[in-house]
DNA sequence: GATGAATGAGCGTTCATTCAT
DNA sequence: GATGAATGAACGCTCATTCAT
């Protein structure tokens, strides 16, 4: 008896992850507008009432897109013990781009329509914005410089967390303004080189 | 008769005007997808079918919606005779971002959404897309700035026409997601001295 | 004054005119109900509110319409004084078909469709239907052989006038149907001499 | 679970045909231009979205009123062996008519409309156009003959076979252009006696 | 007579959502 | 939990017709 439970739960999980990477491939290749409930049902071999099981509303199922995985970039890049400074920048950089190129550019354009408006969203039992979030990696990637001994104190972190941030906002929106012919995870090692580096000379330690 | 007919006329431009106000007003308040014709056309006080006097389609009235003047910005700053390199770059900067603060943070959004997908726009006879037409225009300021003697041939144009449009953009993203909380036009002059101007010393001329 | 009147009724008569051959022109090449009002005035380069002046509803000018070219035809082959019964009718027959595929197939697809509904439609003064217009005509060509003494008097004119004439839209239909594989005008002697020409036979003078 | 699923598509199965019958009123009343999809779904006391559950554009309803089943009517005929060579082709020259008089003008309009364009069509298994088709059946009713003795082998079956076709579909048309008034299945067997037969003579057996 | 802006009912179609089974 | 037929409001758009000028 409980078995069959347990084996009930076990085939909801499935169907419900059979309907997530359904909607997660038609809403990247059409855009969330123009995939129907019917359609994401029909992709994941589910009837449409199966879709209203998971989801209370067409809407929901956004949420469960948006698995973007750089929340931890952050955390990881200021783990590397065998990387200095412009590694770690360059790391986090480059891997922040990749990740959005990676969910492909119909999820992009979906995501920045979502987040251009500031909507609170839950990362790891606090509540932020997307905006707070990136702001606070970034400062912290900095903040990790100037601990490290790399940086020196006076460095304006508060200003240049908001440039690099910014910078990599649009790159990310060039990405998607010019259907993915600009690609910025190709550019963050150049945007490092040419531009980043030379401003941090003067906070430079040692 | 003549009379009669312009009076007709003004009032045909006075309906046109009250429709796309109308919509102005809704699509700023709810989205271009959450405003159907029809509530356009009641809210002008006219009946759906003469909003389809005036546009052919209903998306045709975006284009309406736009009415963003940074497109002259870079003719203007390069015909600057008093003012340097640096003043120059720094009034484009501004400038592009107080043009957008000025219409507003709803429209900056819907004008987001409706560029991140590479749209063809008709500006002066030719057509481009929104981020040709800034790329073309930020590479036109540098190179006025090696045409007159101020930066050395060797300046790599192109990437920093990239890079310094993005971040343009990237502020302009960054504003619409701390809902204006995060002010681009304010932060420019800064982002000049503080990024761009070390990273641009080493192309310069005497 | 009276002069003024006369010109008037002039211009009136030939805006009239112009709207007519517009409206024939655009109904022959796209049917009835894919031609508006609109597109009507456009053409005929007068005003929607002018087509109202002179009909009072859109199907008003559908009678204004039919005047195709074989309905001189029938008179034609009867004036033929050096040519026998059977050279008039195979005659007629074959530029009865030859003038239909003249104007193309696509009038002629949109000719059914306006004509398998009994329309009327004024020919020389007279009010007929297309079907009693050519009824009218092949039955004047088996008279004319009565009347010359070709053929004798039993013969069953008003059949035959149907079966003939039901063959010549038989023809012009399987033209249609294979998309000009079958070509009528080429069949229709082929015609006369297997099936027309020993059915006559009991009917033959001398 | 069978059985109320049996019950489910015995429910569906009701409410498709409840709205073909519907269609079929109404289009035969009024003319399918003149019946919105709207007036089907009430007529058949469905909303206007299960219309669509069934049929996936209005158009889409036209293939289920032709239900004409001539497309036996060779096979029966040659079948017959009670039934001398002539009683067949009067038998299906008849029952081709009788049946198109049988779905009722307005559909055969509509049917005339669909056919004049070479539209594929799928008969048992076999995808053909409604010509070929019928052109295939009425050579085969001659080879019956040819097979049974009664014409010899010199008759021009590809010629004769056009010529009866197009006679069948030209009283067809006549039908539909005189509003019924020339009743095709009653000139038949009238047509076959005064114009076939004689032609036929010269190609009896025996 | 001529104009053309304005009307508004009507159309075909879509689709998120419900619910009896 | 799963199904899929049924719903019906909503949409973008068309167009015959009117009428003040």
């Amino acid at each position: 008896m409980e078995k069959k439970i347990k084996i009930r739960q076990v085939r909801a999980a499935e169907t419900r992850k059979r309907i997530i990477s359904a909607a997660k491939k038609l809403i990247t290749e059409n855009g969330f507008e123009n995939v129907s409930v019917e359609d994401i049902a029909k992709e994941a071999e589910v009837s449409t009432g199966s879709f209203y099981t998971y989801f209370k509303r067409k809407e929901d199922i956004i949420e469960e897109l948006n698995q973007v995985n750089f929340y931890r970039l952050a955390e990881i890049a200021n783990e590397m013990t065998d990387k200095d400074f412009d590694d770690r920048m360059k790391y986090y950089c480059r891997e922040f781009l990749a990740e959005i190129e990676r969910v492909g550019i119909a999820i992009c354009r979906q995501w920045i329509r979502n987040n251009i408006a500031p909507v609170k969203m839950v990362i790891s039992d606090r509540e932020t914005t997307k905006y707070e979030h990136d702001y606070i990696a970034m400062r912290s990637l900095l903040e990790e410089g100037v601990r490290r001994g790399e940086l020196t104190d006076g460095v304006p972190v508060g200003e240049l967390a908001l440039f690099i941030n910014a910078q990599l906002y649009g790159l990310m929106v060039a990405w998607c303004m010019t259907d993915a012919s600009v690609i910025g995870s190709e550019k963050t090692d150049l945007f490092y080189e040419t531009i980043l580096k030379p401003a941090l000379m003067p906070y430079r330690q040692g």
